[in-house]
DNA sequence: CTGAAAGCGCTAACAT
DNA sequence: ATGTTAGCGCTTTCAG
């Protein structure tokens, strides 16, 4: 077993102070060349690598960012975090990830954990039942205790911190008016709940392309998918609502706030035999896998998890490495980009 | 700004040594039960909380565990992240993430990195490129410095670690088995380079099913899908290669390693208006997304990915507690299972 | 029962 | 040019 060598050590063993040997690694003029040579030259031989550890004692700075997500097993989520990790690690930083599996209690521990572990910074996007809580002392508390916190995708607007969403409502208009533009009136929209604001501003964006063509929104034409304990469940409460809806409506066109949303929507209407996009047509948001690999695949409003990954990092960075002012906060807005494929 | 109370600042505060206050703290029975409750009260009125960077410099344990995996954005590698998460958690463990991207180099990064931080031990998935390379100095290193490691999935037999695997030739062999017993004789094999040891165990399973049905392999309906810079490129390599198959050959089931493989397949079939699974039936390993959501859906070989997490979190949690030898290796093996659906 | 002091590995102000 | 020392926050041994 391989011992790491110390400071101390190497001073021991070159009789000279510690302090000598810390200012000759740094390179530092105040100690003769030679001396300094001999000991670089040491210090490699025996792979000298300075203890981190130490060093964010002394520096009160470890380094780290921390992640907290409502859950990682979800297409855009793991985009966002890749491209977290990719910045991060490029500019010196790790990542330290912690799930809150959209529970509020869980994610209030995971930010104790986190400010525990003394990370620099984190970046969050809120868990469901928070946002339905409508309860955020724990980021609050954070930001007081100096720790900057960038918030992504699902966000709240009065929070002292830097922010990075996407055009929801704007982008669900122009699906919806796409929808439109294809003649088709009877737009279904699958929603999550009215807390979630990320649905909500779909919903808003939905109904605002109606108004604008005259369209009367039919309410029972607005799926607001329940929250249940597994996807699973939620997925068979969403189908046997649409199955339900079918039967008494007509429906031409389907909105989905996310592709999950969508593909069991596809999934129902093959099983009853309707043809997609000629009868119905579907526009999802989510630009992921399912979207692209059933068929017909999924035309999607894509969010550039890649893109709001990186600008949530650069955000909370610059900060960090005092680039930006500590007390100054700026919200990045991603434009969303709708990617045609067969499904409209 | 909240700044955090130290032991120092309390002793100050109530006019006694900071090692009363520390014993006090921990309950000591050295310490007398008044001063000791009225420190205890006044560290949690002012919500003390010791630094553990401090403890991590004193302990030589920072109660963090460092995860390298080939991608998160993969269904089967974000299912196990997750797991991990959620036992390390459990445990009191924080979890730092890093991503190799297939690259020996990132990998042998993303070690000394998680070294330096001074993890306490790691889990690990081995790239691509390192297991062609075939060099694995860095994990030996990593080892040689006290650092327990655990691999998962892609593994190397001789390295003195815990593994978790997936019987994965047996997995395969049933699967092809399944497909023999079915009637279908002419398998076409989906699987990637050889040096991928998983892929190639999965070759092999398939290659005894036939053996023992008296089947004659042909090496033209084996297709290995060559590595490129994008899943994209791969992908389009798979289906040209397919497309010429087809022609030339007749096929009435296939089996891919993988699902993007046999995603890819499907839509490939679809556009030759191959009726799936009437005229060709499909089953494949990784039981994600893309499995559940295509049509018809496809029958899967599930790899459990949440016990591997699972597993190979425990393994290293035992070891770094102590419950376990630190020279005794064990490999456990996952049983995959089949999950029948629409393709088979 | 309480406190002083050393030490984990490192830095930096301050001697010499 | 090199060394001494204090200190980051904590634990723990040893003294009082």
């Amino acid at each position: 077993m391989i011992k790491r060598i110390t400071l101390k050590e190497i001073a021991l063993e070159l009789n000279v102070s510690i302090s000598t040997v810390s200012k000759s690694l740094k390179d530092s003029h105040e100690i003769g060349i030679e001396t300094r040579e001999k000991i670089k030259a040491f210090a490699k031989a025996h792979n000298y690598k300075p203890n981190n550890i130490a060093l964010s004692l002394k520096n009160r700075k470890t380094k780290t960012i921390g992640v907290i997500i409502p859950e990682i097993v979800h297409h855009f989520f793991s985009i966002v975090i890749n491209s977290i990790e990719k910045i991060s690690s490029e500019n010196g930083y790790n990542v330290i990830i912690a799930v809150s599996n959209e529970s509020f209690e869980k994610e209030v521990l995971n930010m104790e954990t986190l400010a525990n572990a003394h990370i620099d910074g984190i970046i969050m996007s809120i868990a469901k039942e928070t946002l339905k809580n409508q309860d955020f002392h724990h980021i609050r508390e954070t930001i007081d205790m100096g720790i900057p916190v960038v918030l992504f995708d699902r966000v709240i607007s009065d929070l002292k911190c830097d922010k990075v969403i996407v055009n929801d409502k704007q982008a669900s208009k122009e699906a919806t008016q796409t929808l439109i533009d294809d003649n088709r009136k009877n737009i279904l929209l699958l929603t999550s709940e009215d807390y979630v604001n990320v649905g909500n501003l779909r919903t808003e964006g939905y109904l605002e392309a109606l108004k604008d063509n005259n369209i009367v929104p039919d309410s029972d034409l607005i799926i607001k998918v329940k929250d249940k304990k597994s996807s699973q469940a939620e997925m068979s409460f969403l189908e046997d609502e649409l199955e339900k809806i079918l039967k008494s409506k007509k429906i031409d066109a389907i909105l989905g706030v996310n592709e999950i949303y969508a593909g069991s929507a596809l999934k129902v209407l093959k099983k009853n035999n309707i043809i997609v996009p000629d009868e119905i047509s579907i526009i999802s948001f989510t630009d992921g896998v399912i979207s692209r690999y059933s068929s017909p695949s999924l035309s999607t409003v894509s969010q550039h998890g890649e893109i709001m990954g990186e600008r949530a990092t650069k955000l909370l960075i610059d900060k960090l490495t005092g680039k930006t002012d500590i007390s100054e906060f700026k919200t990045e807005i991603i434009k969303c980009s709708l990617i045609k494929r067969e499904s409209s």
